[in-house]
DNA sequence: GTTGGCACTCTGAGCCTGCGAGTGCTACCG
DNA sequence: CGGTAGCACTCGCAGGCTCAGAGTGCCAAC
């Protein structure tokens, strides 16, 4: 066996057994819990090389070796497949969110699945309205001078905005921009709209023209790119579990960054860019002051008309990487089924 | 002095000091930082006796006291009236409020809003179906064969469904059933919708009743009282920064509970009855495992066509209760005051 | 390149001890 | 009879100390 094949082998190891024991780990428990077929002083110097190329290092001088960041990526980058799961956490996964009612309710279902499977907290995007289209505008007028704008889009997402009006409504006026807004915008992709609209108010005259510049500005506004996205979290209490090991100062700091919409935005949108199907971010990698001592695991969901977001877990540093990529891969490839069903 | 008034000031006193200090308080320490006009053997003697009552006991030996659950209690009944709070802060809460752009971002902003004001973990329920009134019914054909419908309610809330038709939909006979179902549905209370709507698919003949019935069991399934509630949770990081001194096991269990809407909502419907302006659960008053280390203050707010609810903040025995309670109050009031303006 | 041996280092558990906070009791005072 | 002062007593906790054990690095030998 080459010898640079063997101090992978080597980190592989140590990445398991302290993820597995969330102890340091030393030499000798390494032959004896793997077949390496060396003796540990053979390990001790591939130790030594792999603590200089700074994947691993020993909290103190009379201690095992913990991975680094740098290991935990090399870990991963190096792991030829995700293993798959069961056949019976399939079958559960597949039925469980085959059961959901509408929109909301499967993304609900998947987020404590996700959660459920890999121990730790999980995340699920809304589809994404960038790419899904528009399959209908409601308005409803409420009141003589307040106008429901309800907005329909392919993959069944409804959002609302309430708009107050100048003048009193126009019932007739009212039904009038109701089909022609229609007519303009439905089946357009989101980010088509623009373009599709712009004209329209110039298709009324005097109070007419007011109010379809104010719907469609409205209807622009609600679907502005910033707050088209959502995302829901559950699994926090997984976080609790394993606190004092993996997390030196607190939990706070990873809590605050699950409540900041803004902040898993950014993330999901970075680790979109990484064209690979499961992406992983660990440590520093986030790029986020109150996720040094986390990673995440994400993949993307989705497609065809259904729109598309991204899906994850986010854990300690020491977490099980191959259960968590597979956990994560095979909830986002169902999610995609019963979204295009 | 009465010495059983004197009494319940020791126990104030003893409150107010751990709750600043998180440490058990001493016969001595009390003397120096309250007037209390005796001396500390005094303060001893007043101790033994409140302890004698069970509200308050010392952690071993040697230590100073700690309020028990029944301490807080007694605490709590007893506070005269709540202080209000400053301009400064009315003033805050009133203007971010108003800045909101619909009901869920009213909601959202509120919830945020608590969590910082009282350093605590806030949950704010969506106001409730049961007592709002219905605006419109909305039926949008996707497709041939599926139906979205598409509730909207006074308070401004939209809930949606998809319905599966088993023929081809005839928009005709959507646009006539949308029109019958607004002019029998709309302005009843939801509660009173049952009656208003059996007769409904009578109207119908073939397909039509079909189809009437269907809309009519999704509407009523979709507003079925389980589904409608709902609640928000932000600040849960507050939650980590005491963690160790005042929760004696983790916080998991508290994040566990938060996460249960079921837990939140039985919560909050039975201190719904309590029939105070701020109702208050300390430990295992909440009557739920997980919340025997947490105490949680709510407020209704809404009414008159606004639909009724409840918020409030979850945070540890040891809890600022006069300023929590402040904070939620003033919260109520001025949500109260944006959802019915 | 691998291995066995060996001296060395360092942490963490366990034990001890003295300090200080806080109590309860008793005798005394107004 | 309630309040006070003094005092002996208890007990947790911080700090210092030791010791065993784990783990290392290095060196000489294979």
């Amino acid at each position: 066996m080459n010898s640079e094949d063997r101090r992978l082998d080597v980190l592989r190891a140590i990445v398991e057994d302290y993820v597995a024991t969330s102890e340091p780990v030393g030499s000798r428990a390494l032959t004896e819990r793997h077949h390496l077929g060396v003796s540990p002083a053979t390990i001790r110097n591939d130790m030594a090389a792999l603590e200089e190329a700074g994947y691993i290092v020993q909290p103190h001088t009379s201690a095992g070796r913990v991975p680094t960041d740098m290991g935990y990526r090399r870990f991963v980058d190096r792991l030829a497949e995700v293993k798959p799961l069961s056949l019976a956490e399939r079958r559960a996964i597949s039925t469980l969110l085959e059961d959901a009612v509408d929109l909301d309710d499967v993304i609900d279902r998947a987020v404590r699945l996700l959660a459920q499977l890999t121990q730790q907290v999980a995340v699920v995007q809304y589809p994404s309205l960038r790419r899904s289209a528009l399959r209908h505008v409601e308005l409803v007028p409420v009141g003589a001078r307040h106008l429901l704008v309800v907005i329909i889009t392919t993959t069944g997402r409804v959002e609302q905005r309430t708009l107050e009006t100048a003048g009193d409504l126009d019932e007739a006026l009212v039904a009038q921009l109701r089909v022609r807004l229609n007519v303009a915008a439905a089946g357009r992709r989101l980010a088509e709209l623009d373009s599709a609209l712009r004209a329209l108010p110039d298709e009324f005259t005097g109070p007419g023209a007011v109010l379809a510049r104010a719907v469609v500005q409205e209807v622009e506004d609600t679907l502005d790119l910033d707050r088209e996205e959502r995302v829901v979290v559950a699994g926090t209490a997984n976080l609790a579990r394993t606190a004092g090991a993996d997390f030196t100062r607190s939990i706070g700091p990873v809590l605050e960054a699950l409540e900041e919409q803004v902040v898993l935005l950014r993330l999901l949108g970075e680790m979109a860019e990484d064209q690979v199907a499961v992406a992983v971010r660990i440590g520093r990698e986030t790029q986020h002051e109150g996720l040094v001592e986390a990673s995440i695991v994400t993949s993307p969901y989705g497609g065809q008309g259904a729109g598309i977001a991204r899906l994850g877990a986010v854990g300690p540093l020491r977490m099980d990487y191959p259960g968590t990529m597979a956990a994560v891969r095979a909830v986002a490839r169902y999610l995609t089924r019963i979204l295009a069903g």
